[in-house]
DNA sequence: CTTGACTCTGGACTATACTCCAAGGTTTAT
DNA sequence: ATAAACCTTGGAGTATAGTCCAGAGTCAAG
């Protein structure tokens, strides 16, 4: 079987033995055992396993998600509905985030719209006078 | 000339006490005086300066962010141009915020469409499959 | 067998924006 | 006059995801 050092592993996914001893902090990702000397022990499935921390990171999970993810995904009892009803929230969020964003960027454009540029004293800037306005 | 204690100052634009005294603290919002007692003593231009602080939150800026806008709307060799150019700015990290979580959004939406879902093993899990894939 | 590379631990630090706390002093209302 | 409500400070804690450090021990190569 093949075995890595903490080092190694950490090449193999492109991060920083740090990060990896920071996942095993928040339960992702434990050593499969310890040298005599105390030095952590992973198994390739270690590798499997940061890898996938890394691509669910990568879909705007946490960290704390995934280690709800990795736990259903190895409870014998789940089945495909439940990673999926996980994917869903998550989308749900993500969309809920885009459409936030999509209104202030409006709004932000609105305002800059009617800000006379280069030369104009800031009294008579929209941006600042929106700012400065007492209305919610 | 009318002033207003910390905690007045925080019911009319609806924050916490604390929440001035960190801006106060971030540079944003100083008090107009103290009083004998140590009291911060504010101004109703305090008030207008809050809710340009709360406002401009509103629209996606960092605190520092705003403490910069708040300069240049009070230096007098600023002009419009220079705060639209922020606005500029913001609306276009915001937008390359947007197209970031569209990505995301698609490839999640894209991973749960072949999820068979109900009853099926975590196995066949489309979802799972992608995260303990080996490519990038 | 020594040097350099690696690993260990625990804790501090980064960024962002608050929020809460304790222990004390001040002001206001009854 | 006294109690409630307010204010002061500095520091710690919240959340998220690392990143870095010191000081010590261990391992591999020449």
């Amino acid at each position: 079987m093949t075995v890595f050092t903490i080092g190694k592993l950490a090449k193999s996914c492109d991060v920083k033995v740090d990060t990896i001893r920071h996942y095993e902090q928040k339960g992702l990702l434990l050593p499969l055992d310890r040298t005599a000397s105390g030095y952590r022990v992973y198994s390739s499935n270690s590798v499997k396993r940061l890898r996938f921390v890394r691509k669910a990171q990568h879909l705007g999970f946490t960290l704390e998600e995934i280690r709800e993810l990795l736990e259903l995904s190895e409870n014998s009892d789940a089945d495909c509905a439940d990673i999926r009803e996980k994917a869903r929230m998550k989308s749900d969020a993500i969309e809920k985030r885009i459409s936030d964003l999509i209104s202030i960027k409006k709004s932000l454009v609105e305002l800059s719209k009617y800000c006379p540029g280069k030369g104009v004293s800031l009294s008579e800037c929209s941006i600042l006078k929106h700012f400065y306005e007492e209305s919610e």
